[in-house]
DNA sequence: TCAATATGTTTGCTATATCAAATATAGTTT
DNA sequence: AAACTATATTTGATATAGCAAACATATTGA
């Protein structure tokens, strides 16, 4: 048990960790090298606002895996940088209407370009198969994760 | 391209992200099960800096995916959480000697406890193959993301 | 209609991520 | 020894993560 550490980049948690981070910073190079003032986490949620406004903030929050709070924070500065402005929603004045400013629509598409690029470049020499043996396993570590405890630890 | 969304919760990254995020609430509520002033990030901090007291605290970070500024702010609240205790190195004075206290040392053997009994649990019916498949995936990927441009975009 | 409950968003607090700049010390060169 | 360079860490500023509490508005049920 004392190998815990020895172990530990050889773990699949490390690997994934790794990748996913290594992605976040290529996407970022990548989109500063079109937009200077918007993070990618920022150009997702301006993406989904803007495409799907029928989303409320919190389900635009599940489908980013952000929080309420964070997904508040970030339209605050999509606004506050230009991208969007908001107004209260007549039908539901716990909701807002977001639309983009003509900042945010030249923004989505460049995001929406280098975002097909970004893909296609880190998903080059990855089979179709080999991305469906990945998301299995991902799926089955997640139903692991969530499944209630039998007795033991909680 | 106008499908990046309605693609987006099917790719690769969206099920990565997906992955870690439940791994990471996973272990930590079953950590918080033992100790309950401590984050998942501290903890393997805290396991490099006692059981591989040679490291340095950039060398930490580059095992663990973390910059310097974050492993400093994370020392500082092992400290104060009375986990560490820190000393200037005579040998050289840019570094430290960071010792455990007692409710260190005791937390780390929970550490490694329940780190062992989450890896299993989270890995069940999951297959050394299938491991090493998505290893090798998530490795394209790194080395995709870290190849030089050959023209176009930066 | 009033109270209770549910839903959507915001605010507050603390931790971490990222980048840049500042410090401190070591090691090297002239 | 002084200047230069390299290394190790810290600090500052801003963004995001996660949780809980507060707010605001809607909806439901008595």
């Amino acid at each position: 048990m004392d190998d815990i550490l020895e172990l530990h980049h050889r773990t699949i948690f490390y690997s994934i960790e790794r990748g996913i981070k290594e992605y976040r910073k290529f996407a970022q190079k990548r989109l500063n090298s079109v937009l200077t003032d918007i993070t990618i986490d920022q150009a997702l949620v301006l993406l989904y606002v803007i495409k799907q406004p029928q989303l409320s903030q919190s389900e635009i929050g599940s489908l980013t895996f952000k929080d309420n709070a964070s997904v508040t924070r970030m339209i605050e500065l999509l606004i506050k940088n230009n991208y969007l402005s908001r107004y209260i929603n007549q039908e539901d004045r716990r909701t807002y209407n977001i639309l983009p400013t003509h900042k945010g629509k030249v923004a989505v598409k460049k995001i929406m370009e280098i975002t097909e690029l970004n893909r296609k470049r880190v998903l080059k020499n990855i089979t179709n198969k080999e991305l469906e043996q990945t998301k299995r396993l991902l799926n089955k570590l997640i139903v692991n994760c969530n499944e209630t405890d039998h007795g033991q630890h909680i």
